[in-house]
DNA sequence: TATGAATGAGTCTTCATTCAT
DNA sequence: CATGAATGAAGACTCATTCAT
């Protein structure tokens, strides 16, 4: 009689994959024609449902854009290198780290940059929640980054008067500035020379001399 | 009508004057709510003005809004610290330009942090246009920091191998951050802290070994 | 495939349960939340059935509220009790007729509350067709209350100028306004005594002197 | 004035004689369609405005309701014919009293029909809040209506063991029935025979013997 | 210039009903 | 018969902009 609370696995997974395609859609859409510039009408056509189908999915507009946020800021916090977490470490080792950190993170950067892009340039106009998010998500950033910086300290390959909180905010910004120069846009981005650089001169900066 | 004369009296004036009030009540407004928050009768309810009275002044709120962002943008492209221009330096004076410049920049953008956190977090979300025009303007700025970097370079303040063009993006990301960090709250920030983690890192990080 | 008999034995017996159910779920969700104010969502999720089992065996919203009208209009119809029928009757009995009559009818209105303040308070604004079928009950009932005050005239029970027309409106008011306000809520209403007051006042009312 | 026809330039009314021609529009599409046959789209339409304009003067299409409402509600209370005030009242006055009362409730509620059928057979069904407003309304005339009947009672017209609570509902139940069924349609009522059967029924229903 | 009433295209969201499984 | 995902017509409300005074 009562239909028995959840159905079948096949059923749910017919569920998420509607999800997934509107989501898809709502990612191309909102690309093209940023957050306010894009209607349901315009996300339901990118994904071929009607109306009624987008709001089975989704409780509004507003919710799937959040979704999308949601799923940025998870494939971000998901960068973290495997290499760097292991917390001892020699000292001829930080290159490698501030290297393979860097290289990461631009690469997951590229890869996922639609979604990036929206995060950077469309989600701060929209809400003050999600200019909250996003400074949060900055934070535990910052937090590792710091830590990061704390530890080369430690290890001495940083300078004992290195002010690693500002530092730490430097290293965000530089790499949200190589983000949304070279890695936005469509043309293949030289991640390797970005890295370089970065590595050069957060190496130097950090410092002692 | 007048005389032919240059200078246009008092109609102009108030005009000018009227203008100035939308603006301010506009900023305010804005600041509060947003773009896409903010209503026209936001504004002049801030502005203290009838409906149509907004219009004979400004063509649409999108109008009100690039006038923000021109005189935003103005106002950045004007720090240019009057030391800093004569091209001929010595090397010793490399961290005196610099810590000058990012004294100059990080206050200015706190004295204007409202505009500043207008045009950094909303503008983009409202139009490609805006977009562009952000574009253009960090190009500009990324163009004067790379002839300093190349200056740098020359007088063997900075090392021949510098990537000029990508670490000229790096000296933009880091300023960005700390504007959005330290300069848009409502704390009165420590800007000599701010300049010296920087230009100890910049100086550091450009040089050679 | 049943033997092709008269009877549909368990299949329709079933049938008829399930709408059963269906109506009591929805006469549950229309007493709270009203016509308009019901979803078929909220009709289904009472039943704990599935949406498209809902339209098995109802056309439409409409057609469960019709068919909870209809079961209310004939639990109204039936109320006639025994009693009131032979029509020979001395003049004693008068009394005695109303008070079982208004006994009855206020017992079972109040008996089947929810229903009649689905139909009082809702009917009417839904559709110009229940309005119509209200009418056309009223109607009804009018004609068998003129019927009772006739035959009273006759036993010269009432007096001979009353205005049986109008004075059967007012007998059906005073019934109508005691439903509304003593037997919809949900305080055991005091039937004898509303009783009284109706027959007390009645009887006085419509006799001579 | 109103465009005479569909492109008359529209004119600047006053604030208040919008808001009263919007009022007359509403009650005219309500009075056709019902609430919730009725959209804005026909108010606006039946008043000549533009969307807009409705808005400009009402919150949403529950508000002109309620303000309609309202109007019919004060209308009502309103009633209370000036000679009923005076308290002292000599005992042969109680049948001109219950005339001039019946009358004139009577004729007012003709002459309003649309505003009270609107009342009668639609608030209930919108919303609890209607329900509860009426309810409070009633509240306010059975009050008064048993202070009559007290008052009756006093000077001996009305017999002492009056049931005056459940009477006053009785009386309220009268005057309701007579007008929907007499009052609301097209047909001019003949009041003074519905004023005639009134006040027969009552005044011998109250009194003694 | 100033005013503010009026405009109406634009959008989100709801929900009764259908239909493939 | 049962299910529940899918449908899409419908409708309330917003708000930038215009224009008569």
């Amino acid at each position: 009689m009562a239909a028995s609370g959840k159905s079948t696995p096949r059923r749910l997974l017919k569920r998420e994959a509607r999800r997934e395609q509107i989501l898809a859609a709502a990612l191309k859409a909102f690309s093209r024609g940023g957050y306010h510039g894009t209607h349901v009408a315009d996300v339901i056509a990118e994904a071929d449902i009607a109306r009624g189908t987008f709001y089975l999915h989704f409780q509004s507009k507003h919710d799937v854009f959040a979704a999308l946020v949601d799923r940025t800021l998870a494939i971000l916090l998901d960068v973290r290198p495997a290499g760097e977490e292991p917390p001892v470490r020699r000292r001829a080792d930080a290159e490698a780290i501030l290297r393979a950190s860097y290289a990461t993170v631009l690469e997951t950067i590229h890869e996922h940059r639609q979604l990036m892009r929206l995060l950077f340039d469309e989600a701060l106009g929209i809400d003050k929640g999600f200019r909250k998010q996003l400074d949060q998500h900055f934070g535990v950033w910052h937090e590792r980054i710091v830590q990061t910086l704390a530890f080369f300290q430690e290890r001495g390959v940083a300078r004992a008067d290195l002010d690693v909180e500002v530092t730490g905010q430097l290293a965000l910004g530089m790499v949200e500035r190589l983000a949304r120069r070279y890695l936005f846009g469509a043309r293949k981005p030289d991640i390797p020379r970005l890295v370089d650089a970065l590595v050069a001169f957060e190496l130097r900066g950090i410092a002692g001399r």
